[in-house]
DNA sequence: CATGAATGAGGTTTCATTCAT
DNA sequence: AATGAATGAAACCTCATTCAT
């Protein structure tokens, strides 16, 4: 028991360094040595967790991707009405931003090569669509409710993750036009008063 | 004049070439051989027409983004109204992921590597501020014109970028939901309606 | 320690290697693979141990070349007289000529190439000169003492590395008029005695 | 008539390029096509005039190596007696290092080469042999004459080449002690005369 | 478990030479 | 005679991966 975690907290360092040097240098220009330095290891005790620079790259993306869909998911679980449901799907992925820049360069990165060597990781577009088709089921049952018009759920769906996307992007490359509650906001009324009737008075 | 446009002829056909292969298989998979291979000439000469890889992986890249920016501005141009202007404007992008899909998954790629290493390519983000800031424009004058609320210029040409690069994205990868007409019209409503007035009967 | 003297080892080896090679072929007409192969390792291998073709080069050429200025102190501290040390340091460079033509080989390529990249090789020309230096020392002690007349011996020095210089490229090249020890004793002579008239009893 | 000394004449301006390129950065560094830009003319061109860039490289050498050859003995044999002749073969070359600093930087890079690659450059050995068969033969006449001792005049000569080389990449170097002349005098004084005791009356 | 020396395929780039114009 | 675009061999160097210790 002590031993596996042991080794699993190993791991967890390991992928820790990745994340570092992966988002500072990108995949090619990161040598695997630099890795193991980055965890103080040797080189050849890193293949003994991970049996390629590759896997060592996926496996770096995905323990935070699943980071980020469980929190997500928890967020808005507590969270009371689709409006808010919206507000806590953003702000939790600007609070990551902040707290996790080298988690979301890779992702970013990575998500673009999708279009190139989509068969590369088949695993990164399936947690994807799980996590899209997550929110579609959200947008469902405030349509339900009647929280909103009933608009198809997976394109809505797919659209908030577009713009949540590129608030991300634009943060991290600090082209911030305003403050992060605000962009959360603009985006919610965006989103929200084109679904919702008539948009009177926004922001009070 | 020949002699100038035969050295130009070849220049294209070589970024034809390399289009094709990087689309295929990435930056750092493709070898400068192989797209030597694809164009039919031998590896150094090449090097005739680009001083390096990156070069030409760049070089392939800025002559199809300055032919969607420019084709996206005839076409906006000649819209009569803002909504039409929107519609255009995703039209011109959902066109080119038929025509040149290859294009397309090297900007895609290059757009997510932007958040890695960003000074290696300034170019890129400077094209894409400028491009982004001429939809902000258009926006502004539909403001000025009352068509529609008074928005945030530039958040919200932000957002349009976002939703028409995951559009693009999610056809590349096969997963259109529906026709991209459907879609154009699904994202014109979301947009609008959220920011024109009351938003009555949505698609009939 | 034993690690230490074994990555030494390896060291040394590579570097005889190096000689053996560079003398047969000249710089740029060899391949680093020749010497790895030469050495009996593999390419990437000679590059833990060395940065570069060059670096492999100029520490081929410095070990020696230490070792020859040490030795030749070492003799020269032990002979007698200003005539028996002049015979010394003839002698040590000749008898290098056989034990050492690989090096001496790469010296005197080296030695040529000064003259048109000189800031290159920094190192040899120190290192030169701190040698002439010294048999400067030599020959203003014996003139100190009375040994000789009292001529400038900075240029004289250089004209000693001059003519032994000579003596060695000859019999590199095979053109050896008579034995070295003939050889040595007409230059000691040359130099003491000059070739002026009178020179009534040479050699006792 | 008019046409072979055309194309003379574009030789030679082909080999004075050669010549100013080499001595600046080396055979390896050269690159064929930089020595056509100096000369004005088109890399395909030079190829009618030299049949490699190494056969270049020689004839740049050995154009010049002639002419001093013919200047020297020319010289020589105005000099009245061997003091005089010993004199006028020193100045000849120092004077080269001023006038003909690109010549000599060949001349000394080549003459190191020739002690790994001898085979490839027969004509330079053979031509430094003739040379110096033709200083033994002066210095036989002088013995003859009973101007100096009977010393081997095959020695000498070498040793007189060997002193005279080391002057002139002194100069090249920057290295000079003291004024040419000087450096002359000292030489002819060194070899007539001789570093031992007595030396009394030098220079009369 | 851990190491790091060794490997060698493969990458980019250069450049002497050719040849059609 | 002159050109210079095209060639492709070969060079140097890197680095993911293995394996004996």
């Amino acid at each position: 028991m002590t031993d596996q975690s042991v080794s699993e907290r190993k791991r967890c360092s390991i992928l820790d360094a990745a994340r570092a040097v992966f988002s500072r240098k990108g995949y090619s220009e990161t040598a695997v040595e630099d890795v193991a330095e980055e965890a103080h290891i040797a080189k050849g005790t890193l293949y003994l967790y991970f049996k390629s620079k590759e896997d060592l790259y996926l496996a770096a993306l995905a323990s935070d991707l699943r980071r980020l869909a469980s929190e997500t998911r928890r967020e808005i679980e507590a969270a009371r009405n689709f409006r808010e449901k919206l507000r806590v799907f953003l702000r939790v992925r600007l609070d990551y931003c902040k707290s996790r820049q080298d988690f979301l360069r890779i992702y970013l990165a990575e998500y673009g090569s999708m279009f190139i060597k989509a068969p590369q990781s088949p695993y990164l577009s399936q947690l994807l669509r799980e996590n899209m088709r997550y929110l579609a089921k959200v947008i469902e049952e405030a349509i339900e409710h009647g929280e909103i018009a009933p608009v198809p759920a997976g394109p809505l769906a797919a659209s908030v993750y577009d713009i949540s996307r590129g608030l991300m992007e634009r943060r991290l490359l600090g082209w911030k036009e305003f403050r992060a509650s605000d962009e959360i906001e603009f985006t919610v009324d965006l989103l929200i008063s084109g679904i919702g009737r008539p948009r009177r008075a926004r922001r009070a």
